[in-house]
DNA sequence: CATAGAGGTTTATTGCAATAAACCATGGGG
DNA sequence: CCCCATGGTTTATTGCAATAAACCTCTATG
């Protein structure tokens, strides 16, 4: 794992994969032509791209995501907070939540959270 | 205003004009130049595109952005939960806020912005 | 009345992510 | 023993965002 930016077909190449792994190369290239329409060599292109920044690898036709999810999701949660609400989550929620509305059970897990992650 | 995605250099430029609006378009070419390293042909083809895409508007000199910082934020927020996050929020906090302490101050802010968005 | 700067447009060029074509090696089955 | 599927690599090609060069008109002014 290093610099987890992602593209976005980099992105949904790898969706596939934290949905299937460990799953075989062949097996890879084979689904992606059907949800991405990717060619084979498109695939393998892929896999060697992101196995040179560590992000998954392909042993014994294997492939394996070494980055979590939850991995991801950190970064590009970080990212657009930095880009575009100055690193504030305030100001983000107030973006987002703009004329929405939550239910009871959403606000209380919410609440939770925030209440979990005060010292 | 009409579709809100934004290629990442027309996002800086706007953020440029959401800062110093309304803003000479000369005035603004200079700006661009020292922040960006644009020549003139660089930012005049950017007020053109996006005053065809209807989100500012070059009149008598003077640009104008004819959608709010908050409407972009609003759709970029969006947009990143439904790519990544399922739409969900509580998932969006949790990948966040993972390790992340808050101050009692941000807690409190938050806690009464969910509030106020729960019926 | 030329000329310099303001205020552009038209038309490339560049750069790089995205995608693929073409080729290669190996091992197991008819 | 040959041929076909598996499991790749090397080397383009494509597509489009990003950037800019070159050119144009108008107006104030020395």
């Amino acid at each position: 794992m290093e610099e987890l930016k992602l593209f976005d077909a980099e992105y949904k190449f790898l969706d596939i994969i934290w949905e299937l792994e460990p799953v075989n190369s062949t097996e890879l290239t084979k689904v992606c032509m059907q949800k991405l329409g990717w060619k084979k060599s498109t695939t393998y292109t892929m896999i060697r791209k992101l196995s040179e920044r560590r992000i998954l690898k392909n042993e014994n036709a294997t492939v394996t995501a070494l980055v979590k999810r939850e991995q991801v999701q950190k970064y590009e949660s970080e990212a657009l907070l930095d880009k575009a609400f100055d690193g504030s989550l305030p100001t983000f929620l107030s973006a987002f939540l703009h004329d929405k509305k939550l239910s009871k059970q959403q606000a209380e897990e919410i609440q939770k959270m925030i209440e979990d992650a005060t010292k």
